[in-house]
DNA sequence: TTCCCGTTCT
DNA sequence: AGAACAGGAA
């Protein structure tokens, strides 16, 4: 946790913010956010948004339509997504945690971050990325989301550090504020899909980063 | 490590 | 036809 280490994570987000400006990614709601949370498991956002509109028009984008919602026809819903039956579940089991722990979602604004974390964490199907990702874009909590994207950058500018030391490292040098936390996240996923994904290592400004 | 699985791009 | 995709569980 040197002081060095902090300001390679400060060059990248400033540099990435140079690069991209203000981008601000999904306002949604809560809720949709909690379920598009789900189903962007391992799938391209594209076809997240065709679920979405498929569960909108059935008029079970909600914690409690998907509660109610025979299993069968959220699975053909979502199809579009993959992993339709294991996500299907998962969404079913997170509308259920959230109904009987908190009453709803707005019985989960008034909790503490740490707590709802946990809360989320216990559920089968939200890891660490999924918690992270419904407490910062749908929950307006000041959390960084660590994904393969952003862990995959550091490692590349040199900063040796596991998901868990990123996430702390993110959230001391940025402001706290949800906002802050979207838009450099947002900015991180961006440049790995235009540079690491077409393996365009040599154009990387990042690739032997030493500020 | 392997499985879950449809869609899109190569 | 093959890879890759806003991951997580067993």
């Amino acid at each position: 946790m040197s002081a060095s280490v902090s300001s390679s994570i400060s060059a990248l987000i400033d540099g990435l913010f140079e690069q991209y400006g203000p981008l601000i990614w999904w306002k949604g709601s809560t809720e949709e956010v909690m379920i598009g949370a789900i189903l962007t498991q391992q799938t391209r956002w594209e076809n997240v948004e065709v679920a979405l509109s498929r569960l909108r028009q059935a008029g079970i984008c909600s914690i409690r339509g998907i509660f109610a919602a025979p299993m069968e026809e959220i699975e053909a819903l979502i199809r579009p997504t993959g992993f339709f039956r294991v996500k299907a579940r998962r969404l079913q089991g997170l509308a259920a945690h959230v109904i009987r722990e908190f009453g709803g979602v707005e019985g989960m604004r008034t909790v503490p971050t740490e707590d709802l974390r946990e809360s989320l964490l216990s559920v089968k199907g939200v890891g660490e990325e999924t918690a992270d990702s419904i407490l910062c874009y749908g929950l307006g909590r000041a959390v960084f989301v660590i994904d393969a994207y952003t862990e995959r950058i550091c490692w590349c500018a040199g900063i040796d550090a596991g998901r868990r030391e990123l996430k702390g490292l993110f959230e001391s040098v940025l402001p706290e504020t949800a906002d802050a936390c979207r838009q450099s996240h947002a900015h991180f996923v961006e440049y790995a899909k235009g540079y690491c994904g077409k393996k365009r290592c040599d154009e990387c400004w990042i690739r032997n980063f030493d500020g």
